[in-house]
DNA sequence: CTGAAAGCGCTTACAG
DNA sequence: CTGAAAGCGCTTACAG
């Protein structure tokens, strides 16, 4: 069981009040210069800490964000960890983290955790389950026990909450167009993670794009079974003559650079490649991976900045959400021409 | 500011007394079965939850671990994390991660601040700073307020407290001699990672098995800045005439594989290569690396089991520390022959 | 300048 | 069977 020197104790053996002591580490003015110093010196000795559970217990604020991610083997949200990681502690708040790994009821119980452990507020993506059951009742605990959150990337339009969102739409879009320009005519999508919004948008981009342009076409492959994705992306590379491929996620383009490869066909020169999410896989691929960048870190750092203000207004106890929109950026690198 | 139900507004409601409805909460025996039913309800109906705050002031325990990982966009540290959250979870507790980033800085403030959040325990795995400039202080004061800690994969020999580590020195072994019994005379060996504990037993593995096999011989390639890596792996591959690659770290080999590539040797046949830690780019590399698994999930779950276990045994306060070995396996796949 | 008292939300030994 | 009281470790308005 752990020890540690209370308030307490530090005014036993200085023949003080507890309020004397409390004060004097507080450095009030009430106090005498002498008493203060005297305290301190005791404190210092011991390493006096107050403990944080009484201090939260009593201001009814643990300056602690809990924080939900859907994946963390994900360069993406990884990123956004840090973000919001950044700006958190330079603003004295601690985060807790917890990983749904896709799973609605994994979802339920870390939210339900972390509000009984009195979090100040709230930062999440949604799982993918979550998203394709659409169940988002357990976000009404928290607006009932008046829990500030902020979503981002995956969200629902089914909450009314604080929103930060990337152009998933718009990158596409901007990523096609880049194919097209470059001579691109069969341009193929793949993706798993049509059942996401963030999936949804980007297909749509991707689609709208090829329709402004004649001449163009688009072929899709949706992948359902992560297991045969090898698999699947080979036969389609070795069944259709695309010249491009727009990978949705972080690994489809990885997996298309692989499979080709295999199938010798080069890159650039015979298939455009994009990807979306600046990741470790994009960065060691060979050619190195044109990409998206979502820019995760400021999208992290935004969401907490959000979350920072609603938890500083107190004062309001119902606002206006607002969501906010991250710009993407092509980065161009070698598997693109 | 959040808001909550709580047992006084239950009481009053119920015109119990506060100390009634805790225990009718608990269905305490001395309770009347009328009472327990009717506090149930209305807890329900409120959706009453103790606060977590409260409960561990009185009860003196968080059921929460800290654990501190030095880098989370590492295959190996997120598996054992999640090894951890799966044995933890199971028992009840909590998990409250903090990422150092490889800084030592970061270490001790985030070994204070999670001390001072009163975890229960703590499992670590020292940042990369904290081993080159071997200081340790910042875990005397989880000895001395009695908090157990556990160590793993990177440790400390002047550090007391329990500890799980990989056989990483026997899993060089195993992979050079998986080398050499395939044909490889001249085995190099690339590492970022020299100054970790780890990194050592590494390469003390390679060259002691080297030495051991006459007519075989090992090329070191110490790589001091990531940012060159990629240029120093080509440069080395081009001027040495190698047939095989070890690399130290998670992305070494996968930097050596494209190289190859960029270079026009083919793998396996030119130069087998193995790698360390079984992460998302030796799955998605083309060939698939072969590499050395080190069971991260296994050593994370190991890791939680002693912790939850030097919990339980509230009354020793003072146990004799153990060292817990993981053994690692060679998993072959396309890049050896 | 210092301290006693109330209170944050619980639990539990004790009294009735 | 129910409740008053003490206590976990703090903070702070109030009294002296």
């Amino acid at each position: 069981m752990r020890k540690k020197v209370t308030l307490k104790q530090l005014a036993k053996e200085l023949n003080l009040s507890i309020s004397t002591v409390s004060k004097s580490l507080k450095n009030d003015s009430e106090i005498s210069e002498k008493t203060i110093n005297r305290v301190h010196e005791l404190a210092n000795f011991y390493n006096y800490k107050p403990n944080a559970l009484a201090v939260s217990l009593k201001s009814n604020k643990t300056n602690t964000i809990g924080v939900l991610l859907p994946e963390i083997l994900n360069h993406f949200y990884a990123k956004v960890l840090y973000g919001i990681e950044q700006e958190a502690s330079k603003n004295g708040y601690k985060i807790v983290t917890c990983i749904t790994n896709e799973s609605y009821e994994k979802e339920v119980e870390y939210v339900e955790m972390l509000n009984y452990s009195s979090v100040d507020g709230f930062i999440l993506a949604l799982s993918k389950e979550t998203q394709m059951l659409n169940k988002l009742d357990h976000f009404k605990d928290l607006k009932r026990d008046n829990v500030p959150l902020i979503m981002f990337d995956r969200v629902s339009n089914e909450v009314d909450c604080d929103k930060v969102i990337v152009d998933d739409k718009d990158a596409s879009k901007t990523a096609v167009r880049h194919l097209i320009k470059t001579g691109c005519k069969k341009i193929a999508v793949i993706s798993t993670i049509f059942d996401l919004s963030v999936g949804k948008l980007r297909l749509e981009g991707a689609r709208e794009e090829v329709s402004a342009n004649r001449g163009v076409s688009l072929v899709e492959l949706p992948i359902n079974n992560i297991e045969t994705e090898e698999k699947e992306i080979e036969s389609f590379l070795k069944n259709n003559e695309i010249d491009a491929v727009l990978g949705l996620d972080e690994t489809a383009a990885a997996i298309a650079i692989n499979m080709s490869h295999k199938l010798g066909y080069k890159i650039p020169e015979k298939i455009s490649v994009i990807g979306f999410t600046d990741g470790l896989l994009a960065k060691h691929s060979y050619p190195k991976l044109t990409i998206i960048s979502q820019h995760a870190e400021d999208l992290g750092a935004k969401a907490a900045r959000i979350l920072l203000e609603r938890l500083s207004n107190t004062s309001e106890n119902s606002y206006k959400t607002k969501t906010e929109i991250v710009k993407t950026s092509l980065i161009l690198r070698d598997s693109t021409i």
